[in-house]
DNA sequence: CTTATTCCCTGATTGC
DNA sequence: TGCAATCAGGGAATAA
């Protein structure tokens, strides 16, 4: 599932391609059905108007978002939910393509979606699209200081906190396990159990696994895939993330699963307490 | 304000 | 073997 660096990696790509580009068509493909269409906000003919004949000047995220700048001033916003991908022409066919985009110098690209949760949305800020988002967990905005303040006299489950995207913007399941684990802190543990020390280790272990992550080019557990189509390699670093039942490589212990929050969870009952 | 639950969707997996 | 039930999960919406 994107989170914050596959998301990175695909606007990485985008920018690469898409920069100074303009969109010169735009295909929907007719078995979209109802109730949940790609297009947010707005019907087809008024996204399509707004967006053929712009030009993209900047590729940026925020969290999860996406965000294609355009010269007209709006901008072109995406999710890619669980399964959402945006995908060129060197990318495998697939059957699951709910937007086609053309550019003026014929590269086509495409919103590739098996689940339907991914969206498309066309407007003048971000804050039409989503609720407010915390800071940029790999900018100096995220300070300890934050995060303890966050934890602070709640109730909720650590993990639950560093997913809710109000408080920090882009971590998804993967990397929420994988900085519990380099804090060496049960995810189950309530936010205002944790000390100071706990605090600083959270802190950095957030850091350290979103960096991780941007340095494999992502984890491909399932759908995940870049611009060009390829997995990334971070599946083969996660220290816990789906390896339920397999040995801790720090103490051998194996890693079991349980629910927090209603969403799988994966830690080492040893290193973490 | 908080926390918990539901919903959307469909391929893969599990259970009988 | 076959089919139904369950699972996966981002995040908005809703409930409590």
């Amino acid at each position: 599932m994107p989170e914050l660096p596959e998301v990175e990696t695909i606007r990485q790509g985008l920018e690469r391609r898409l920069m100074g580009r303009t969109i010169t068509a735009l295909r929907i493909p007719p078995d979209y059905g109802r109730p949940v269409p790609v297009i947010k906000g707005m019907d087809e003919a008024a996204f399509r108007e707004g967006v053929v004949g712009a030009r993209v000047e900047g590729v940026t995220r925020r969290g999860k978002y996406l965000a294609l700048h355009l010269d007209s001033g709006s901008m072109l916003v995406i999710h890619l939910r669980m399964t959402g991908a945006l995908l060129f022409p060197e990318a495998p066919e697939d059957r699951f393509v709910r937007a086609m985009f053309t550019f003026d110098d014929g590269t086509e690209m495409r919103f590739s979606d098996l689940r339907k949760f991914g969206g498309l949305w066309l407007v003048d800020e971000l804050s039409q699209v989503t609720t407010d988002l915390g800071p940029e967990p790999l900018s100096e905005g995220f300070t300890e200081a934050l995060l303890a303040e966050a934890v602070a006299g709640r109730k909720a489950p650590v993990k639950s906190i560093i997913l809710d995207q109000r408080r920090i913007a882009g971590i998804g399941n993967i990397y929420a396990d994988e900085a519990c684990f380099g804090a060496g802190i049960d995810p189950r543990r309530l936010g205002m159990t944790l000390g100071e020390v706990e605090v600083h280790a959270l802190h950095g272990a957030i850091r350290a696994s979103l960096m991780a992550g941007l340095d494999h080019g992502g984890a491909s557990f399932r759908d995940y895939r870049n611009t060009g189509g390829n997995v990334g390699s971070m599946q083969m670093h996660v220290k816990v993330f789906r390896r339920t039942g397999k040995p801790c490589y720090v103490c051998k212990t194996p890693i079991e699963r349980v629910k927090v929050g209603g969403r799988s969870t994966h830690f080492c009952p040893k290193c973490q307490r």
